[in-house]
DNA sequence: TTGACAAGTGAACGGATGTTCACTAGAATT
DNA sequence: AATTCTAGTGAACATCCGTTCACTTGTCAA
């Protein structure tokens, strides 16, 4: 919409919209000047006048009376389309899926990141058999029913024990690596089974 | 969860709130006095000095340099309990944050675990400097304007560069460190800037 | 070459703005 | 009754900040 946009004009315009985010309030005049190099507050009155004129900004008379126009207001409802996947319990230890009535929480995914079916579920992971990759406490997003590539990360079960590990599949055994290298591989025949892909991560500091 | 708020500091905190999220920008001193019915500045300078001791508001030097703490500016209507959060930019080399025009993307949030303020964003990390817990093409969810502690990890600016960096605060320096170990410490003094604080990390696999 | 124009410099000005100091009035405390 | 605390007044002050004016520089078209 904003016909053309000065390489300067653009440049202002991304520091009004650091500084509104990052200090919760506009810059004055000066602070925009050192920003850019410039020795002198005109050069911005008049940068910020024609930004003001092709509707970018809004002002008003006072010391960092400096408004951005609509399009930095973000819309919290926006209907991306996202589905709450459940967390249902823990894995590399005991077992790993617990009933549906166990869930434990819920975390909203955006949906092209899950696979049609519906059935994918967060699990939370116990140890250090993928560190520092993947840490204890976070929560793997796990896809069941996908095939599987050669070095993904799936979560496997082995007797009744679940772990996250890479996937490499040789003639007739297949080969479980943990990206931790004080874990041997784990080569498994028929006694065993891919819970799913493991597809995404996510991990909550503190 | 705020000890006691006064009738007046309450009056004076909705105001801001108000201010902001009509105007932009923050009130002055004067705006604030006229709106409450003091005839003196000296009245709004003590209440917000009080705030701040509360943990309300943030200031800065400056004209209108107030910032609201996390919970107030939210709109009423956040019954919402997931926020699409924009993904602005990367981070570890050239400029950090893009221009809001430039939101590539969002990702869906719990609200729980974003402070209130509604300023959190979404950075894709470059590099492997603080590998292997955050590896190429993470992205760390950033919370500005929040307290950083020791040891956590942040955003941080050091000469127009944009890391990801551990904080380690000292008696008149910053050491700022990495997880890789072949990344030597970067001791700083006063030509950095935090930020924010990584709070949350999303990987997506293949 | 000339002229127009955009972009920036440098300094000065005046008003806006946060700070400070001395003081008052009422309420709570001792 | 004396003292302290809280909340606000009023004025003075230094500085921050947007505005304005005159001038310079480089570019592009006529």
């Amino acid at each position: 919409m904003p016909p053309e946009l000065n390489a300067r004009q653009q440049e202002i315009l991304d520091f009004l919209a650091q500084t509104i985010r990052e200090r919760g309030f506009p810059p004055t005049f000066r602070e925009i000047a050192e920003h850019c190099g410039f020795r002198s507050t005109q050069a911005v009155s008049r940068h910020l006048e024609a930004l003001e004129k092709m509707g970018c900004i809004h002002r008003e008379s006072g010391a960092r009376s400096i408004r951005l126009a609509s399009r930095l207001l973000e819309e919290p409802d926006s209907t991306e389309p996202v589905r709450m996947v459940p967390l249902v319990g823990e894995v590399a230890a005991g077992r790993p899926i617990l009933a549906v009535e166990d869930i434990e929480d819920r975390l909203p995914v955006r949906q092209d990141w899950l696979p049609v079916h519906e059935r994918s579920f967060f699990l939370r992971v116990r140890g250090d058999s993928m560190a520092e990759g993947i840490q204890a406490g976070d929560l793997v997003l796990v896809d069941p029913g996908v095939r599987v590539h050669r070095a993904e990360i799936v979560v496997a079960m082995i007797e009744d024990e679940a772990t996250v590990k890479r996937f490499y599949p040789e003639a007739d055994r297949v080969v479980l690596r943990s990206d931790n290298p004080t874990y041997a591989d784990i080569v498994v025949s028929r006694d065993f089974r891919v819970v799913g892909r493991v597809s995404a991560l996510i991990r909550k500091y503190r």
